[in-house]
DNA sequence: TCTAAAATGCAACTCTGTTGCAATAGTGCG
DNA sequence: CGCACTATTGCAACAGAGTTGCATTTTAGA
């Protein structure tokens, strides 16, 4: 039973900063860009798989493929990630609406583990 | 206006075929499997971006951010893609389930335009 | 049959993400 | 405080997906 502990370092602590402080989901070469150069890319892929691993920040697929990054703000209790995500196809900003669930039926034989609902269009800016 | 008109060639005739008549969603890796040496990776690139132009077949982002592709089946009308897509985690297949529409409510200052609902987990075989 | 343009093959390239390994730096303990 | 253990980092090299330019082939229509 070789448990890992998790150690507070520079890139960690910035990258959760940002992805906290930002309201919009950040794509890895945001995240490169804003840290300057702080630390390597791949330091950035490696902090970002460990901080989803850690349940603080979640991963998400927009509808053309690029994954980006977000902090968990409401998923304290129960930390489900079921709400709506809403990409803009003009400014490409990719936000969580925490607060819209879908609801749909489904026939039993599936069994649902993750769920990943993700709109496109225009956000309230670029309408 | 110069209007393209579009030829039947063997790779399109071919790559349509196969995503008629498969009953899940194929990868660009899956179909360059699938058609042999009948043409080149770059050209099913081609035709597959063509077909979907055409709205022949449809593209989609799975959750694990792989893109796949599926022929259009049931959006002979209004021709919406609104509907759910399952994708298995144990034997990665990616299906339509063209009659579950899921249902939402948004602000109003949201304009959709389109929407990728992807549930993820066991289908029915892997059950 | 002939021709314009669509489609293909090939090579080279970009972008995103991963992996192995040696070097660096937190963390707990004495 | 200083040490040891090991998590973390940087670097380089690699893998996979997708794109682009260009010369060549092939289709469809006249």
């Amino acid at each position: 039973m070789d448990v890992k502990t998790a150690r507070k370092t520079a890139a960690k602590t910035k990258i959760h900063e940002l992805l906290a402080a930002s309201k919009t989901a950040l794509a890895h070469s945001d995240i490169q860009h804003m840290v300057g150069g702080l630390c390597d890319r791949v330091t950035i892929y490696r902090v970002l798989d460990r901080l989803a691993e850690a349940g603080a920040i979640h991963k998400i697929v927009d509808m053309d493929g690029t994954v980006k990054y977000a902090a968990c703000r409401m998923c304290s209790a129960g930390h489900h990630h079921n709400h709506v995500h809403f990409s803009c196809q003009k400014c490409h900003a990719l936000l969580c609406l925490e607060n819209v669930v879908p609801s749909y039926t489904l026939p039993e034989t599936y069994t649902v583990l993750e769920t990943n609902f993700t709109l496109s269009g225009l956000c309230p800016q670029c309408a």
